[in-house]
DNA sequence: CTTGAACCTCTATCTGCTGTAGCTTGTATC
DNA sequence: GATACAAGCTACAGCAGATAGAGGTTCAAG
């Protein structure tokens, strides 16, 4: 029987963490000491592995729910399972189109900076007219 | 004088969104109405303007923070506004390194999977067991 | 038996908004 | 001047995905 200290350490996933996965149904409730500690066997390091390997490969915790549930039914088939990568490789691709974008203007309103006062600053210039910029950049955030 | 509505409309910002910009130091203080409405001059307008597209670009609202904060004193040198920029790019050039990664990842387990059941699914292997892995991927989420 | 690291619950905080409920104001039209 | 109704107001809750701290209890080594 593992600690939850044991888990962390050996997925380098914080305590809280751990808790927090448990609280929102990701990790089943743990068995408990007579003192209310939780225990853990290997199968649950198994599983806190795997969704912090998710995690780190970029999916959603709802993602790992599903990818989950799946791999908890060994027989079915696993179409599933690659659609939800798929989806995920897209986004990624997404992302990295739109960081693209922005890392062009980024480097073009650096580059064309002179460093004399703000008031003939580009970098502030593009910011506050996007005319300036060469490409479109629609949504906010991701 | 300019209505909430009026400059959500040309700036393409929610309402709530220009009252918690308010709300957080970022936009002043509006005028008001005798009534309690805010109303804004040309001056508010450019300034959420100026936000606006400092977010398309990623910049964090901290960020957008100092470079208002430099845009009114146009006398000082701007150095520090190219210094938030360039800093801006570092982090979209870490972020597509990660995520080229991640890309790379994905696509490799996607391809490998010949769809049979589950229980032999590439994807669902790969997320169980990091050595399948080509890449190191320390952080999460980003 | 004592110590102290590790555990417990509960609550608050972060970023950057977005949505809802329930009420009031402003303005156009009659 | 009355009325309708869009647009405004405040206050609060919630999203992802954790992370941090307070204040108290348990476990295990020595
Ligand atoms: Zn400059
Ligand atoms: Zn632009
Ligand atoms: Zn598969
Ligand atoms: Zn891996």
């Amino acid at each position: 029987m593992l600690a939850i200290g044991t888990l962390s350490r050996r997925t380098g996933t914080k305590v809280q963490t751990i808790r927090y996965y448990e609280e929102i149904g990701l990790m089943n409730e743990a068995g408990r000491t007579a003192g209310g500690q939780r225990r853990y066997f290997e199968k649950d390091l198994d599983r806190l592995a795997f969704i912090r390997h998710s995690r780190q490969l970029g999916f959603s915790l709802d993602s790992i729910r599903e990818l989950l549930d799946l791999s908890d039914n060994p027989s079915q088939p696993c179409a599933e399972a690659d659609s939800i990568a798929r989806r995920q490789l897209r986004q990624v691709e997404q992302r990295i189109k739109r960081l693209q974008a922005l890392k062009k203007e980024l480097k073009r309103m650096v580059a064309e900076c002179d460093g004399e006062s703000v008031a003939e600053c580009k970098v502030l210039e593009v910011l506050r007219d996007h005319s300036e910029c060469l490409t479109e950049h629609d949504e906010i955030g991701a």
